[in-house]
DNA sequence: AATGCGGGGAC
DNA sequence: GTCCCAGCATT
């Protein structure tokens, strides 16, 4: 070669990371000779999904605290796990997470193909080839909602942003990036592409004169960065309206466990009424024939709807509600996902 | 292929 | 307010 060329290649994007790599608690540093703990990769892995770094961080250490290996954390019961990840959102992580656990648990190890992983419970596509790439150093490329932003600006990809045109642009996505997996390092790829698609590419306003690919990224010589990728639109979240209820004995507030699949599967709450797009104006849902008291609205963002509980707020019960528990107050917004906080600080 | 499933940070 | 994030399971 006359000239160094622009590239998109590995070896400058690892060039890159040996400088700029992150230091995160389940990570073991650019170029180290050994592979991290197989248990730590999954863990991080399963918190990450769709899940910030910042917000995974503390529960990461809390859970490697209070469980160091997988034969701990298997050991478990399934209401220690919830309590812990409450809190942490997509509730059927923390279910498969305990089932994996004490699968792997069972096997006496991780499985160290994709196939092997794959099967396992909450191990999808992606968290198959991270696992496999970080901690087994299989030559394979993760390809997470990072990278394919990476990809699609660097390549120029994009389709016609519709559910069916984007599937497309993610099959050659995935195509191209396992291309340029180095083989002797795809955990640091993997966790290098994370990196740049995290600090430097992001989705709006991406710092391109700190990148590695600046030179051949196609998405900037159009000068359209923020084009790539082309998702389809959302569709636009319904309301939905509830009434909710503390019902307070001295210490202790009346918590009911939901069902143990569905939207906040398992999680203890406030028992109330069903959640409705037609608003109920009549107070409906109590568990217990009460004087009941007004506590305030509290205002909740699901993935699919927003919703609107109206808090009610008793002290003493006038009979014995059936099957629901007597929790302490500390207990109660610790073990509660963040709407059942919301209801309960109003009302504590 | 489409839908259900949390929560928070950046803008 | 909008967008999106180290996605998976189910249908």
């Amino acid at each position: 070669m006359l000239e160094s060329s622009p590239d998109l290649s590995a070896d400058s994007l690892l060039a890159w990371y040996d400088r700029h790599a992150r230091d995160l608690p389940w990570r073991i540093p650019p170029g180290y000779p050994d592979a991290p703990d197989p248990y730590r990769v999954w863990l991080s892995e399963i918190m990450l999904q769709q899940t910030t770094v910042p917000h995974a961080t503390p529960y990461f250490l809390k859970f490697t605290r209070l469980w160091p290996r997988v034969e701990d954390l298997a050991a478990a019961t399934i209401d220690d796990v919830t309590r812990e990840w409450a809190g942490l959102g997509y509730y059927a992580r923390a279910r498969n997470l305990h089932k994996c656990a004490c699968a792997v648990a069972e096997l006496g190890g991780f499985p160290e193909t994709i196939d092997g992983l794959l099967a396992l419970p909450g191990i999808g596509p992606y968290t198959a080839a991270a696992i496999a790439a970080i901690a087994f150093r299989i030559p394979v490329a993760p390809v997470d909602g990072n990278i394919e932003r990476v990809i699609s600006r660097a390549f120029a990809i994009a389709g016609d942003a519709t559910p069916k045109g984007w599937a497309a642009d993610k099959k050659q996505i995935s195509a191209l990036v396992n291309e340029i997996v180095p083989p002797d390092r795809p955990g640091d790829f993997a966790q290098a592409m994370m990196d740049l698609g995290s600090g430097v590419c992001t989705p709006k306003a991406p710092n391109c004169m700190l990148c590695p690919w600046m030179d051949g990224c196609l998405a900037r010589r159009e000068g359209a960065q923020e084009a790539y990728p082309a998702k389809p639109q959302k569709k636009p979240q319904p309301e939905r309206i509830g009434h909710a209820f503390v019902l307070v004995d001295g210490d202790v507030v009346l918590m009911e466990r939901r069902p143990p699949s569905g939207l906040l599967g398992g999680m203890l709450m406030p028992p109330g009424s069903d959640w409705l797009e037609t608003a109920q104006m009549t107070r409906t849902g109590a568990p217990v024939e009460a004087d009941w008291q007004e506590a305030g609205e509290a205002r909740h963002v699901f993935t699919h709807f927003r919703l609107t509980l109206k808090v009610w707020q008793a002290q003493k019960p006038m009979s014995a509600p059936q099957g629901m528990e007597w929790v302490n107050h500390e207990e109660a917004l610790a073990a509660a996902p963040t709407i059942g906080r919301k209801v309960l600080k109003l009302a504590l």
